[in-house]
DNA sequence: AACAAAATAT
DNA sequence: AATATTTTGT
Protein backbone atom coordinates (compact mmCIF):
# COMPACT_ATOMS: atom_id res chain seq x y z
CA UNK A 1 0.00 0.00 0.00
CA UNK A 2 1.22 3.34 -0.35
CA UNK A 3 4.57 3.53 -0.58
CA UNK A 4 5.05 6.75 -1.34
CA UNK A 5 4.07 6.98 2.19
CA UNK A 6 5.99 4.48 3.72
CA UNK A 7 8.95 6.89 1.85
CA UNK A 8 8.23 9.71 4.02
CA UNK A 9 7.37 7.89 6.74
CA UNK A 10 10.00 5.80 7.24
CA UNK A 11 12.39 9.37 6.90
CA UNK A 12 10.04 10.38 9.54
CA UNK A 13 10.10 7.65 12.11
CA UNK A 14 14.34 8.05 12.32
CA UNK A 15 13.80 11.59 13.25
CA UNK A 16 10.45 11.29 15.74
CA UNK A 17 12.09 10.87 18.80
CA UNK A 18 11.02 7.33 20.19
CA UNK A 19 8.61 7.88 23.61
CA UNK A 20 11.35 7.71 25.87
CA UNK A 21 12.93 10.44 24.54
CA UNK A 22 9.73 12.73 23.97
CA UNK A 23 8.50 12.50 27.26
CA UNK A 24 11.07 12.83 29.86
CA UNK A 25 12.89 15.94 28.52
CA UNK A 26 12.44 18.75 29.78
CA UNK A 27 13.31 22.05 28.89
CA UNK A 28 16.31 22.53 30.47
CA UNK A 29 17.25 25.82 32.43
CA UNK A 30 19.18 28.77 31.52
CA UNK A 31 21.56 28.84 34.06
CA UNK A 32 19.79 29.58 37.76
CA UNK A 33 22.14 32.88 38.57
CA UNK A 34 20.90 34.01 35.27
CA UNK A 35 17.79 33.49 36.25
CA UNK A 36 17.46 34.35 39.66
CA UNK A 37 19.41 37.40 38.58
CA UNK A 38 16.55 38.45 36.82
CA UNK A 39 14.27 38.03 39.84
CA UNK A 40 12.69 35.37 37.80
CA UNK A 41 12.18 32.69 40.25
CA UNK A 42 9.92 29.97 39.42
CA UNK A 43 7.15 31.21 37.23
CA UNK A 44 5.07 28.31 36.96
CA UNK A 45 3.89 26.56 40.21
CA UNK A 46 1.10 24.52 38.61
CA UNK A 47 3.15 20.94 37.08
CA UNK A 48 0.72 19.40 34.84
CA UNK A 49 -2.65 20.13 34.72
CA UNK A 50 -4.74 18.32 37.39
CA UNK A 51 -4.46 20.88 39.65
CA UNK A 52 -7.32 21.51 42.23
CA UNK A 53 -8.75 25.15 41.73
CA UNK A 54 -6.61 25.96 45.04
CA UNK A 55 -4.57 28.30 42.64
CA UNK A 56 -6.70 29.32 39.43
CA UNK A 57 -4.62 31.77 38.22
CA UNK A 58 -0.96 31.21 37.61
CA UNK A 59 0.42 32.76 41.08
CA UNK A 60 3.96 32.35 40.76
CA UNK A 61 4.15 31.41 44.69
CA UNK A 62 7.24 32.27 46.45
CA UNK A 63 9.03 29.15 45.51
CA UNK A 64 12.19 29.76 46.12
CA UNK A 65 14.85 28.25 44.35
CA UNK A 66 18.30 28.46 45.38
CA UNK A 67 20.56 28.57 42.54
CA UNK A 68 22.57 25.64 43.26
CA UNK A 69 20.53 23.15 45.30
CA UNK A 70 17.80 21.76 43.94
CA UNK A 71 14.57 22.61 46.49
CA UNK A 72 12.73 20.02 48.02
CA UNK A 73 10.92 17.74 45.83
CA UNK A 74 7.86 18.60 48.33
CA UNK A 75 7.87 21.55 47.13
CA UNK A 76 4.75 20.83 45.37
CA UNK A 77 3.11 21.14 47.88
CA UNK A 78 3.93 24.50 48.79
CA UNK A 79 1.36 25.20 46.18
CA UNK A 80 -1.35 26.07 48.45
CA UNK A 81 1.09 28.95 49.66
CA UNK A 82 -0.09 31.76 47.85
CA UNK A 83 1.65 34.41 50.04
CA UNK A 84 3.77 32.61 51.80
CA UNK A 85 5.66 35.34 54.13
CA UNK A 86 8.54 33.52 52.32
CA UNK A 87 10.82 35.77 51.31
CA UNK A 88 9.11 38.43 52.50
CA UNK A 89 6.16 39.96 50.16
CA UNK A 90 5.87 37.63 47.07
CA UNK A 91 3.17 39.71 45.11
CA UNK A 92 1.52 36.54 44.81
CA UNK A 93 -1.72 36.91 43.60
CA UNK A 94 -2.75 39.08 40.67
CA UNK A 95 0.69 38.74 39.16
CA UNK A 96 1.13 38.26 35.57
CA UNK A 97 3.50 35.69 34.32
CA UNK A 98 5.80 36.68 31.61
CA UNK A 99 4.98 35.90 27.94
CA UNK A 100 6.28 33.00 26.59
CA UNK A 101 9.09 32.83 24.10
CA UNK A 102 8.49 30.30 21.43
CA UNK A 103 11.89 29.20 21.11
CA UNK A 104 12.61 26.72 17.52
CA UNK A 105 13.43 24.60 20.35
CA UNK A 106 10.32 24.59 22.01
CA UNK A 107 8.14 24.64 18.98
CA UNK A 108 10.10 21.57 17.54
CA UNK A 109 8.46 19.91 20.14
CA UNK A 110 5.26 20.97 19.98
CA UNK A 111 4.90 19.96 16.70
CA UNK A 112 6.41 16.43 17.18
CA UNK A 113 3.87 16.72 19.92
CA UNK A 114 1.06 16.99 17.34
CA UNK A 115 2.80 15.05 14.82
CA UNK A 116 2.40 12.38 17.22
CA UNK A 117 -1.14 13.08 18.76
CA UNK A 118 -2.20 13.21 15.00
CA UNK A 119 -4.36 16.17 14.19
CA UNK A 120 -6.97 14.74 15.32
CA UNK A 121 -6.32 14.65 19.22
CA UNK A 122 -3.77 17.28 18.68
CA UNK A 123 -5.62 19.72 21.01
CA UNK A 124 -4.49 21.75 23.55
CA UNK A 125 -4.78 19.89 26.67
CA UNK A 126 -2.98 16.85 24.37
CA UNK A 127 -0.67 18.50 23.52
CA UNK A 128 0.41 20.70 26.35
CA UNK A 129 0.90 16.98 28.24
CA UNK A 130 2.68 15.68 25.80
CA UNK A 131 5.14 18.40 25.72
CA UNK A 132 5.35 18.17 29.35
CA UNK A 133 7.48 21.14 29.45
CA UNK A 134 6.39 22.52 32.70
CA UNK A 135 5.43 25.83 32.92
CA UNK A 136 3.33 25.50 29.49
CA UNK A 137 -0.41 26.23 29.94
CA UNK A 138 -2.99 25.23 27.95
CA UNK A 139 -3.46 28.81 26.70
CA UNK A 140 -0.12 29.26 25.24
CA UNK A 141 -0.31 26.02 23.69
CA UNK A 142 -3.69 27.00 22.31
CA UNK A 143 -3.15 30.11 21.26
CA UNK A 144 0.03 28.77 19.15
CA UNK A 145 -1.88 26.48 17.76
CA UNK A 146 -4.00 29.02 16.53
CA UNK A 147 -1.55 30.42 14.79
CA UNK A 148 0.20 27.50 13.66
CA UNK A 149 -3.12 26.31 11.86
CA UNK A 150 -2.97 29.23 10.20
CA UNK A 151 0.05 28.85 8.91
CA UNK A 152 -0.22 25.33 7.52
CA UNK A 153 -2.96 26.71 5.67
CA UNK A 154 -1.51 29.25 3.67
CA UNK A 155 1.19 26.71 3.27
CA UNK A 156 -1.11 24.32 1.44
CA UNK A 157 -2.06 26.70 -0.15
CA UNK A 158 0.60 27.24 -1.81
CA UNK A 159 1.69 24.19 -1.97
CA UNK A 160 -1.39 23.13 -3.92
CA UNK A 161 -1.77 25.50 -6.46
CA UNK A 162 1.99 26.45 -7.62
CA UNK A 163 4.93 23.74 -7.86
CA UNK A 164 6.77 26.54 -4.74
CA UNK A 165 8.84 25.27 -2.70
CA UNK A 166 10.65 27.69 -1.10
CA UNK A 167 8.09 29.36 1.03
CA UNK A 168 10.22 30.05 3.55
CA UNK A 169 13.39 30.46 1.27
CA UNK A 170 15.71 32.54 1.82
CA UNK A 171 14.31 35.48 0.05
CA UNK A 172 10.32 35.70 0.70
CA UNK A 173 9.55 36.65 -2.57
CA UNK A 174 6.68 34.94 -3.11
CA UNK A 175 5.23 33.84 0.34
CA UNK A 176 3.35 37.20 1.65
CA UNK A 177 3.04 36.81 5.24
CA UNK A 178 6.66 36.62 6.75
CA UNK A 179 4.60 37.50 10.51
CA UNK A 180 4.42 34.62 12.09
CA UNK A 181 6.19 32.19 9.38
CA UNK A 182 9.79 32.58 10.74
CA UNK A 183 9.04 30.43 13.89
CA UNK A 184 6.83 28.21 11.95
CA UNK A 185 9.67 27.54 8.82
CA UNK A 186 11.97 26.41 12.15
CA UNK A 187 10.38 23.17 11.95
CA UNK A 188 9.49 20.84 9.43
CA UNK A 189 6.13 20.08 8.66
CA UNK A 190 5.08 16.45 8.67
CA UNK A 191 3.05 15.50 5.74
CA UNK A 192 0.08 14.47 7.10
CA UNK A 193 -0.36 18.05 8.59
CA UNK A 194 -0.95 19.41 4.81
CA UNK A 195 -3.11 16.84 3.60
CA UNK A 196 -5.51 16.42 6.51
CA UNK A 197 -8.21 14.31 4.61
CA UNK A 198 -6.55 11.99 2.00
CA UNK A 199 -5.30 8.36 2.19
CA UNK A 200 -4.65 7.70 5.53
CA UNK A 201 -4.10 10.49 8.08
CA UNK A 202 -4.74 7.78 11.45
CA UNK A 203 -1.08 7.55 13.57
CA UNK A 204 -0.72 4.88 15.47
CA UNK A 205 0.08 6.52 19.22
CA UNK A 206 -2.04 5.12 21.51
CA UNK A 207 0.65 5.45 23.81
CA UNK A 208 0.37 8.42 25.80
CA UNK A 209 2.00 7.59 29.12
CA UNK A 210 0.98 10.41 31.04
CA UNK A 211 3.28 12.99 31.79
CA UNK A 212 1.34 14.10 34.59
CA UNK A 213 2.41 10.97 36.59
CA UNK A 214 5.88 11.31 36.00
CA UNK A 215 7.88 9.98 38.54
CA UNK A 216 9.67 12.40 40.36
CA UNK A 217 12.34 11.14 42.11
CA UNK A 218 14.32 13.09 44.38
CA UNK A 219 15.31 15.93 42.40
CA UNK A 220 13.46 18.63 41.25
CA UNK A 221 9.91 17.36 40.42
CA UNK A 222 9.72 18.75 37.07
CA UNK A 223 12.05 20.28 35.90
CA UNK A 224 11.59 24.27 35.61
CA UNK A 225 11.24 25.87 32.91
CA UNK A 226 14.32 28.09 32.09
CA UNK A 227 13.50 31.19 32.75
CA UNK A 228 15.86 34.17 30.83
CA UNK A 229 14.63 37.29 30.34
CA UNK A 230 15.29 39.15 26.99
CA UNK A 231 14.40 40.58 24.33
CA UNK A 232 13.41 38.79 21.09
CA UNK A 233 16.79 41.01 20.34
CA UNK A 234 18.82 39.27 22.23
CA UNK A 235 17.68 35.79 21.87
CA UNK A 236 17.47 36.55 17.98
CA UNK A 237 19.30 33.24 17.09
CA UNK A 238 16.58 31.72 15.21
CA UNK A 239 17.12 33.25 12.27
CA UNK A 240 18.44 30.25 10.79
CA UNK A 241 16.28 29.12 7.90
CA UNK A 242 16.27 26.15 6.91
CA UNK A 243 15.02 26.10 3.65
CA UNK A 244 11.76 24.33 3.66
CA UNK A 245 10.36 21.25 2.29
CA UNK A 246 9.89 21.09 -1.43
CA UNK A 247 6.72 19.38 -2.50
CA UNK A 248 6.29 17.95 -5.64
CA UNK A 249 2.97 17.62 -7.44
CA UNK A 250 2.85 14.18 -6.01
CA UNK A 251 2.40 14.93 -3.06
CA UNK A 252 5.93 13.89 -2.13
CA UNK A 253 8.02 15.83 -0.22
CA UNK A 254 11.66 16.31 -0.08
CA UNK A 255 13.25 16.31 3.25
CA UNK A 256 14.52 20.05 3.94
CA UNK A 257 16.84 18.90 6.15
CA UNK A 258 19.22 16.04 5.17
CA UNK A 259 21.67 16.67 8.13
CA UNK A 260 18.96 15.64 10.44
CA UNK A 261 18.08 17.95 13.37
CA UNK A 262 16.97 15.11 15.75
CA UNK A 263 16.85 16.66 19.77
CA UNK A 264 19.75 15.62 22.27
CA UNK A 265 19.32 15.14 25.26
CA UNK A 266 20.12 18.59 27.69
CA UNK A 267 23.60 19.10 27.98
CA UNK A 268 25.87 22.14 27.67
CA UNK A 269 23.98 24.67 29.36
CA UNK A 270 27.46 25.66 31.37
CA UNK A 271 26.73 29.87 30.91
CA UNK A 272 25.38 30.81 27.55
CA UNK A 273 24.02 27.73 25.07
CA UNK A 274 25.87 29.13 22.86
CA UNK A 275 27.63 32.70 22.42
CA UNK A 276 24.84 34.48 20.91
CA UNK A 277 25.61 37.29 19.03
CA UNK A 278 25.11 39.44 22.26
CA UNK A 279 27.86 41.84 22.43
CA UNK A 280 28.21 42.19 26.00
CA UNK A 281 25.40 41.13 28.00
CA UNK A 282 24.99 41.72 31.67
CA UNK A 283 22.63 41.75 33.89
CA UNK A 284 22.26 45.46 33.52
CA UNK A 285 21.83 45.02 29.39
CA UNK A 286 18.68 42.42 30.77
CA UNK A 287 17.65 44.89 32.86
CA UNK A 288 17.04 47.71 30.37
CA UNK A 289 15.94 45.26 28.31
CA UNK A 290 13.22 44.68 30.76
CA UNK A 291 12.25 48.41 30.87
CA UNK A 292 11.46 48.20 27.05
CA UNK A 293 8.53 46.30 27.47
CA UNK A 294 8.51 46.89 30.59
CA UNK A 295 7.63 43.23 31.19
CA UNK A 296 9.47 40.17 31.19
CA UNK A 297 9.98 37.27 28.84
CA UNK A 298 9.56 34.17 29.80
CA UNK A 299 11.86 31.53 27.82
CA UNK A 300 12.02 28.27 27.09
CA UNK A 301 15.48 27.92 26.72
CA UNK A 302 17.29 25.56 24.07
CA UNK A 303 19.04 22.64 25.28
CA UNK A 304 21.34 21.91 22.64
CA UNK A 305 21.03 21.29 19.36
CA UNK A 306 19.43 23.14 16.60
C1' DA B 1 -15.37 22.39 30.70
C1' DA B 2 -12.66 22.21 26.37
C1' DC B 3 -12.19 23.71 21.70
C1' DA B 4 -11.86 26.81 17.79
C1' DA B 5 -11.69 31.07 15.17
C1' DA B 6 -11.70 35.88 15.00
C1' DA B 7 -10.98 40.16 17.11
C1' DT B 8 -8.63 42.76 20.09
C1' DA B 9 -5.13 44.05 23.51
C1' DT B 10 -0.40 44.49 25.28
C1' DA C 1 6.10 41.84 16.19
C1' DA C 2 4.83 38.11 18.81
C1' DT C 3 1.82 36.47 22.42
C1' DA C 4 -2.01 36.97 25.37
C1' DT C 5 -6.64 37.77 26.21
C1' DT C 6 -11.31 38.24 25.19
C1' DT C 7 -15.36 37.18 22.59
C1' DT C 8 -18.50 34.14 20.45
C1' DG C 9 -20.18 29.94 19.05
C1' DT C 10 -20.16 24.85 19.19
Amino acid sequence: MREEDSTWFSRWEDELPSPEELMPLSQTLITPDLALAFDIRNPNLHHQQQQPPATPPPPFSAALQPPSQPTPAEFAADSGDLLSGAAGDEPARTLKRPRLVWTPQLHKRFVDAVAHLGIKNAVPKTIMQLMSVDGLTRENVASHLQKYRLYLKRMQCLSGGGVNGGAGGAGLGATADPATDHLFASSPIPPHFLHPGRGNSEHFLPFVPVPALQHHHHHQQQQIVGAAVGHPHLQSQYHRQMGHFGSSPNGQFEHPILGRQTQQPMHRLGGAPVPNRVPSSNVEDFESANENGGRKVLTLFPTGDD
